[in-house]
DNA sequence: TTGTAAGCGTTATCAC
DNA sequence: GTGATAACGCTTACAA
């Protein structure tokens, strides 16, 4: 029932050759005259070869594979970063393996460990909310396998590339927008101010405020996770206290949306009654009502440039140069916060 | 600058035993005693051994891999599709190897032989709304590589295994609902009927409209794709020939978002002027104004099926039992067709 | 309980 | 141009 796969020596028997002679063969060795190269090859489909990848691997030492971690895939940021990658993996004849942390560090830790063990010609990864144990990603540097952090990123004093948004600069666009629609009580919902990302969006917001000359109401600058429950929760809290903002620069598209579901409830309305930009687009934000804007993240720059650095320091086996790249951002008008909405 | 990775020889060395030994152990084989092993293992860690997969791969000849292709990923019902599929590899110690067709044959097909070539254990496959060859899946077969597709099926006339929602049953619900709210101009905004949820879907359609007695009006019935184009521009068409049924079901979720859009720049209210139901859930789809009612597929079940039959069909290596499963829809009810908007 | 020998399928090296 | 030989790092018999 099931057939014995075929290998390089079934077919060197059937053509009375050596092995060697079909592997390079296949290959389009230039050692093998075109003829014999011809031979071989119609041989092989006859036959219905598949190379083994296991075995060239372990032989070749390279995998011609990159690994990746993210916390999560079933999410618009991390999915379109996904599958990009994979456009240009397979542009490139490598393969991917794509593994999902969950926003759990000990499984990132175990998938970094695994890929490590997969000979991955290189990683791409973007930590956990929770990452603080860096010790795995020195192991990987000391071992050689070239790595680039995207998006989230950890605080080591050992160098490494990434390929960050520009958050800081994306959050002082919004904020800045909104202080020149005329809004002066500006709040921040923020996410973990111990991940970069968290931490560069309010020191944006911060940047703002200071250059416009305006006032920060610290009870309404909420830090939090990067998920829907900390929008809702957040907002209900400060409507209840009587003490909400004018409008809201949110720290994700998750956390908008929380804040829309706690709005409707109370019954306030957006933009008229609290006005609102956030982090990050979807497809979907067009569709919400109002319209929500937002600062929008080229993701698909995002892994170009981590593929690009991989790939750089593929070639070069030599000591790789860190590279830190930037990718800016830009401000999406939609339905909120495109004018002043209070007397 | 780069370390030579250890290997279990280099442990075997520094402990004057056997490599074998040390495999053994590693593995918790029965064969070591237990302080053999403890000595081992506290060595391996401070060597810092990491097993080389490739390696192991070769010699075991089994991957401990699970092959996956999906059309997208960044689609909010592959992205949960493959979040599962991951969380349940992960619980089970497998790998997954992801491949994405984006709706390509050509590039599904490559994907299918690199996993071959790669040697997994068994692959899940959704295929792409254009293929049409089957002839790789019957060589999977013949290879004796276990394989399950999930939510779009190829039409082969060899057995194989399956998970699918039940279309058909939950178009009939979602119409027959409608129906029951009162209404009679019931349209379908289908997907291509050449692959099985497109077609099943339809005759679900069907089925309610027959089974209540009520015509169906052909110009309201519509074939397409499943993406949000779609929907946006059978709606226009039908708008411009002032010919809108009561109510839509459409085929997909991006597919009605498309009908929120046309709708909107036409200025026809959700769901007074027009009410609209469709397939597949998206958490975001509460948010929408109104919030959008939904045949309910639950995701995790399909990943959970899949997985379930592919570990099964492992272990017996004999011949498998072929096995077609069904996962039932649910009707969510939120701010469309909840009642009955015509005079 | 431990070790020996052989082999997994491929590729690199160096003769012929 | 072609091929013998030795790896690659591990596991599975089977022997000691």
């Amino acid at each position: 029932m099931k057939e014995k796969a075929v290998t390089l020596s079934d077919i060197a028997q059937k053509l009375n050759i050596s092995t060697v002679t079909v592997s390079k063969a296949l290959r389009n060795h230039p050692d093998i005259s075109p003829k014999t190269t011809k031979l071989i090859k119609n041989m092989a489909v006859e036959m219905g070869y598949t190379p083994n990848i296991m075995a060239r691997n372990l032989s070749a030492r390279r995998s011609n594979t990159i690994g990746v971690v993210v916390p999560k895939v079933a999410h618009h940021f991390f999915g379109t970063i996904v599958e990009s990658v994979y456009d240009i993996a397979f542009e490139n004849n490598y393969e991917i393996i794509l593994t999902v942390s969950q926003e759990s560090a000990e499984r990132e830790r175990k998938h970094l460990q695994t890929l490590l063990a997969m000979k991955v010609d290189g990683i791409i990864v973007s930590i956990t909310q929770e990452t603080s144990d860096y010790s795995i990603f020195e192991m990987i540097e000391r071992r050689g396998v070239p790595i680039v952090f995207i998006d989230r990123i950890p605080e080591m004093n050992i160098s490494y590339n990434s390929v960050v948004i520009d958050d800081r600069g994306g959050a002082f666009k919004a904020v800045e927008h909104a202080i020149k629609l005329g809004y002066k009580k500006i709040g921040h919902f923020g996410g973990f101010s111990k991940i970069n990302i968290g931490r560069e969006r309010l020191l944006g917001f911060y940047d703002a405020m200071k250059q416009y000359g305006l006032e920060v109401n610290k009870a309404w600058v909420l830090e939090g996770g990067f998920g829907e429950e900390y929008g809702y929760e957040n907002f209900l809290k400060l409507y209840s206290q009587n003490n909400l903002p004018d409008v809201i620069l949110a720290v994700s598209y998750p956390v908008a949306l929380g804040i829309y579901m706690a709005a409707s409830e109370v019954g306030m309305r957006i933009p008229e009654d609290i006005d609102l930009i956030c982090f990050g687009s979807a497809d979907v934000q067009k569709f919400l009502s109002p319209p929500l804007s937002c600062i929008n993240q080229h993701t698909e720059m995002i892994s170009r440039h981590a593929m690009d650095i991989l790939f750089e320091n593929i070639e070069r086996k030599d000591g790789f140069v860190c590279q830190k790249r930037v990718v800016d951002t830009d401000l999406i008008l939609r339905g909120t916060c495109i004018r002043y909405n209070r007397q």
